[in-house]
DNA sequence: ATGCCTCCCCGAGGGAGA
């Protein structure tokens, strides 16, 4: 089972884009950040055509996620739990069924910028509700993961300038501090685990031509919990997506799980 | 580089992103 990570920036920006990436890609599961929409005017025919089950968590303008499942999905729930003021609509998980039960989270971490402020406050509060909700799931011990922008540069290597981003939100180490402590709980960075070293980003700037010098960061992350782990065979980043016609700035990450 | 693009709102130009 293919299951993917794509921060779209925007749905009606990737009206073409995205449904040519699925059609090339053919990802089972595809959990969507930044899709900018209210539900209502979220474009699911587009992909219920393509036979998938569309799941939205959506707002106005801002934000938003959703999930894309060619199997059932179960069990939906939105929202990240530990505030009930939050109306940032960054979370959203469900249970899928292939060989067995896996219970997918897709999430849009806080961007924090700029550092110190409310933002940043607002980035490290919504990351210590993750790790309640990471250490629920390890105490689970079922095959679950969590994956999406997490807007978090785990270490240098995963910078091509990691000078430039020492001050930002996204490479703090608080940040990374907040990073490891849910990573720490016995989780897989499913991406590390297969591929070592520099040089494998997962999103570039709009400007000065970010792209075209590999100028990126690897942001873009799946979490998975050691049940889930076992049944990685893969985990690869389609990085030639941002070369595409009028593509997002961050690109397409996916796991290959038997099951 | 406290912003070189691009997105959203709408129908100008500002907020947000990372």
């Amino acid at each position: 089972m293919k299951i993917a990570t794509f921060n779209i920036n925007g749905i009606k920006a990737r009206a073409e884009a995205l449904p040519r990436w699925l059609d090339e890609a053919q990802p089972d599961v595809v959990l969507l950040q930044e899709i900018k929409s209210v539900d209502e005017n979220f474009p699911r025919e587009m992909f219920e055509e393509r036979g998938y089950n569309v799941e939205t968590h959506g707002q106005k303008s801002f934000n938003g996620v959703a999930i894309l499942s060619k199997l059932p999905l179960e069990d939906v729930s939105r929202g990240l739990p530990g505030d009930d003021e939050d109306e940032q609509a960054r979370w959203i998980e469900a249970t899928v069924i292939g060989k067995q039960a896996l219970r997918i989270c897709g999430l849009y971490l806080p961007n924090g910028n700029p550092v110190p402020g409310p933002k940043y406050d607002y980035k490290l509060a919504w990351m210590e509700r993750l790790y309640h909700r990471a250490r629920e799931l390890m105490a689970s011990e079922e095959a679950a993961l969590m994956a999406g922008d997490y807007n978090i540069i785990p270490q240098a290597e995963d910078a091509a300038r990691p000078d430039a981003w020492r001050e930002d939100a996204l490479f703090r180490p608080e940040s990374r501090a907040a990073f490891r402590k849910v990573l720490n709980l016995g989780f897989t960075e499913a991406f590390r685990a297969r591929t070592q070293g520099p040089g494998h980003y997962s999103f570039w700037d709009y400007q000065a031509g970010a792209w075209n010098k590999n100028d990126g960061i690897r942001i873009d992350h799946f979490l998975l919990t050691p049940q889930a782990a076992d049944l990685m065979r893969d985990c690869q980043i389609d990085s030639a997506v941002r070369g595409h016609e009028k593509p997002s700035d961050h690109v397409p990450v996916w796991v290959d799980l038997d099951l």
